[in-house]
RNA sequence: GCCCCCAUCGUCUAGAGGCCUAGGACACCACCCUUUCAAGGUGGAGACCGCGGGUUCGAAUCCCGCUGGGGGUACCA
């Protein structure tokens, strides 16, 4: 018996740096990266940076870090193609000088005219193959005359002119194609640089790649990339195509019009990497039963092979959902606390000391999210959520219109007794006591012939400038009896210069 | 136009011939909890498994056609 060679899982993410890593992209570095570790594989970073005219200043840096950022550390890399270019020129021209390759000298606008003249014919677009049967003569005439341009040709791959490839694909099985139908693709350009499918193909044989992922709008692409290996007398890998992932309508690809889609826009916003992948993952596939993973639970569960061949839609609302279960039930709070002090320090709320999680600041914070915990649906909210926690006095709750303190159905007046009692009586009160408090203030409403509640919501907004907040009693124990009695003179002072607007009905 | 892929509640999905009078999650609605808002709990509405043919004793599950959606059709990736 002999013993079949399981080649090693080696697996690459190959972004061209020409924007932000999009949460599309994002997706396929998952499922890829999670494979790798899932077989114990290795994961390869490899920048797709062959076209010159799209290339973004900047772009790289932000793959990287948006890769950083999801945790998706790579085993190799980041390796440039432009920084291999010879490699690419010196396959090309084995296939040149092999029979599967041949240069192609008409110009741009032979090619336009070309397509031009099939479309209204209604036949499929193509290169017509002008260059492929000329003469060892004609190929001499045409480099001459291209060179007194200053122009190079570029070289294009012979496909078989019939017969049928076939794509075996991992998620989606084989695929034939019609060998007739596929055109003569340009491999290396006029400028030397080669496409996608020469650099594409030879860094995935030369890198030992055993598994192409890549995005499903390749699948058209795929019988070629079949006949260049072929044409190298090259193993083929095995080829996964996800899905794409379709806007939230489903009309089309997401794409950066529709708002929120680059990674990094996540990161600033305040989600989690760990609530992106768990959303990210179930986006085409599924454990059946589970729905929230830890890193380690989908490196164990995921399969490559169970990804979904039918594309999904994005949907920003489970996102956040996600998120905010995130928040709210997975991180600990002191992972949460520290996550959010960036947020805080750049609000200019707390100071840059909160970093330390051994200072007074930080515990300071920590106790402020304990009560914001299961209301943050992103860390950027702490600032607004909590602002009123982190500054002194009146003046930064005293932006409230006066009547949101008077509750529907009550008399500014009662009102304006009730914080009035409730200062003198908060003023020896134990404001640590929550349980004390509580009940010193359901006695007084009661003496005061209102409803709790009619007696809360004036104290809620005189202390924190809002009709919502954390629970009022734990609000008060954090926020401190000196902001708490100076935020109450403040709500009196302004009910005293207050004229109820409307009577209220009934 | 041509080529290719896909097709279960509005959305993400479970389902690999009988376990399905189709299960879960998001969103939605109601109720409970309750000092506001959340979170949480309970319940509800929501899919004749795109349509039409087959195969089979039996199909969401297999086959074919149609329709619909998506992708591709560059010296972009």
């Amino acid at each position: 018996m002999t013993e079949r060679r399981v080649p090693r899982v080696r697996v690459r993410f190959a972004p061209s740096p020409t924007g932000d890593l999009h949460v599309g992209g994002a997706r396929t570095a998952l499922f890829t990266w999670l494979f790798a570790r899932h077989s114990g594989g290795d994961f390869i970073l490899r920048v797709e940076d062959t076209d010159r005219r799209r290339y973004v200043e900047g772009s790289a840096a932000g793959i990287v870090e948006s890769l950083q950022w999801l945790g998706l550390e790579w085993d190799e890399g980041p390796i440039f193609q432009s920084e291999r270019l010879p490699i690419y020129q010196e396959h090309a021209n084995w296939l040149l000088e092999h029979d599967h390759a041949y240069e192609c000298f008409c110009s741009p606008g032979r090619l336009e005219q070309v397509r031009a003249g099939q479309r209204a014919r209604g036949e499929p677009p193509g290169y017509d193959r002008h260059c492929r049967s000329l003469t060892p003569q004609e190929i001499d005439e045409q480099r001459r005359l291209l060179a007194q341009e200053g122009r190079n040709p570029v070289i294009r791959f012979k496909m078989p002119e019939s017969g049928t490839t076939v794509v075996d694909d991992l998620i989606r099985g084989p695929i034939t194609f019609e060998n007739r139908l596929l055109e003569d693709a340009v491999i290396l350009k006029s400028d030397g640089f080669p496409t996608y499918h020469l650099a594409a193909m030879v860094d995935d044989h030369l890198m030992e790649i055993s598994h192409i992922t890549r995005g499903e709008e390749w699948l058209p692409s795929a019988p070629l990339h079949v006949q260049i290996f072929r044409a190298f007398g090259w193993e083929m890998p095995v080829l996964v195509h996800p899905p794409v992932i379709l806007r939230p309508d489903g009309k089309g690809k997401l794409s950066k019009r529709d708002g929120a889609v680059g990674v990094l826009e996540y990161k600033r916003k305040g989600y989690l990497p760990e609530a992106m992948n768990n959303y990210l993952v179930l986006l085409g596939w599924s454990a059946g039963d589970q729905e929230f993973f830890s890193t380690d639970d989908l490196i164990e569960r995921f399969e490559l092979a169970d990804v979904s061949a039918s594309p999904a839609r994005f949907s920003f609302d489970k996102l956040l959902w996600m998120n905010q279960h995130y928040i709210n039930h997975v991180l600990t709070l002191e992972d949460l606390t520290a996550r959010c002090v960036p947020y805080l320090v750049a609000a200019g709320l707390v100071p840059a000391a909160a970093e330390d999680p051994a200072s007074p600041e930080h515990a300071r914070v920590r106790e402020v999210v304990t009560l914001v915990k299961d209301r943050l649906k992103t860390l950027t909210e702490v600032v607004e959520l909590t602002d009123f926690f982190f500054t002194d006095g009146a003046e930064a709750t005293e932006e409230y219109a006066t009547e949101t303190l008077v509750p529907r159905k009550t008399e500014p007046a009662a009102v304006r007794a009730g914080l009035e009692r409730t200062r003198a009586t908060l003023v020896g009160a134990d404001l640590d006591d929550e349980a004390g408090t509580e009940a010193t203030l359901r006695a007084l409403a009661d003496e005061l012939g209102l409803k709790a509640g009619q007696l809360f919501m004036p104290i809620r907004v005189a202390v924190t400038g809002r009709t919502v907040s954390p629970g009022l009693f734990e609000t008060l124990r954090v926020l401190g009896k000196d902001r708490v009695l100076a935020r109450l003179d403040a709500a009196i002072a302004k009910l005293a210069t207050y004229r109820s607007q409307a009577s209220p009905a009934g």
